[in-house]
DNA sequence: CTCGTAGTTCGACACTTATCGTAGTACGGT
DNA sequence: ACCGTACTACGATAAGTGTCGAACTACGAG
C-alpha cells in the first residue's frame, strides 16, 4: 500500500501555506475542493497543465498541509484539511476560498446576479 | 516630488497578494504595520536584510496592493491598505495578521499572558 | 553649498520554481 | 497474464526570486 507523508498540525508553517496558495493552478485546486466538499481524484480537476506538473502542484499543497491525499485503487483522492487549518490559522482558508470565488466567477448558475 | 504607483482596488490580484504574504520578511513587515496601526518608515522596521533587499520587499508589498507608501521628506512612510483589502478579500488580511501573531510570538510585553 | 540620512537602482549571483516529456510504477479488470 | 488507467519519478530547462554591494538620488539641516 502506498502511503503519503502529511505534515502534522505542529509542522504546518504559515509561509508554506501562503506559498501554496500563491499559484493560480493550486488556487484552482483549492477552489474546486472547497466547492466539491468531498474527496476528489486528481483527474477530476481539469488543470491546464501536464499531468507531471499537476502532480507537482498537488505535492506542494499536501506538503504545505493544505490538502489530504489518500490512495484508493489507482486513484488518489484529495480533500482540504479544513478543520486542521481552521484550528491553526482561523479564518485563513475560508477567506482564501471566498476570495477565489470572488475573483474567479466560475459557477454561472442562472438567476444569481445580485447587483454587484 | 516623488510619487509611487499603487494598484487600484480593481487591479489588485489575489495571487499577487498571497505571493506578497508568502515571505518571512514581508510577513514581518505586515505584522509590524498591523501592530503599529500607523504610518511607519522603512527604517523603523528592523529587517535582517540589507537595505536594497528591504526596498525590494516593500515594493513587492506595494505593487501587490498590500501597503501604501508615501514620501515625507527623506522618509518613506508605510501603512497597510487595510480597508481596501478588507473590501476586496474580506477577512484575508485579518486572518493573516492573526496567523503571524500566532506563529511568531514576538511581543514579550509583561503581564500579558492570558492562559494560552 | 555641503553633509548626512533615507531610500533607490543596477548588475550579479545562487537558489527556487513551474513547466514539460519520457519512462516507470501501482492497481483493477478481463 | 495482459492491458489500460492513474499517477509518479526523473532529468531538463526557462523563468522567477531573494540576496547582496556599490554607486546613485532626494531631501532636510546647518
Amino acid at each position: 500500500m502506498r502511503v503519503l507523508e502529511h505534515p502534522t498540525p505542529e509542522e504546518i508553517r504559515l509561509e508554506a501555506v501562503l506559498h501554496a496558495f500563491a499559484d493560480p493552478m493550486r488556487l484552482e485546486v483549492v477552489r474546486f475542493l472547497a466547492e466539491a466538499g468531498r474527496e476528489v481524484s486528481c483527474s477530476e480537476i481539469d488543470l491546464a497543465v501536464s499531468k507531471s506538473t499537476g502532480t507537482h502542484h498537488y505535492r506542494v499543497l499536501r506538503e504545505a498541509g493544505v490538502i489530504n491525499q489518500v490512495y484508493r485503487g489507482t486513484a488518489k483522492l484529495n480533500s482540504l484539511r479544513h478543520e486542521v487549518l481552521n484550528a491553526i490559522f482561523p479564518g485563513l482558508l475560508d477567506s482564501v476560498i471566498a476570495a477565489t470565488a470572488r475573483q474567479r466567477p466560475p459557477a454561472p448558475s442562472p438567476s444569481q446576479r445580485r447587483g454587484e
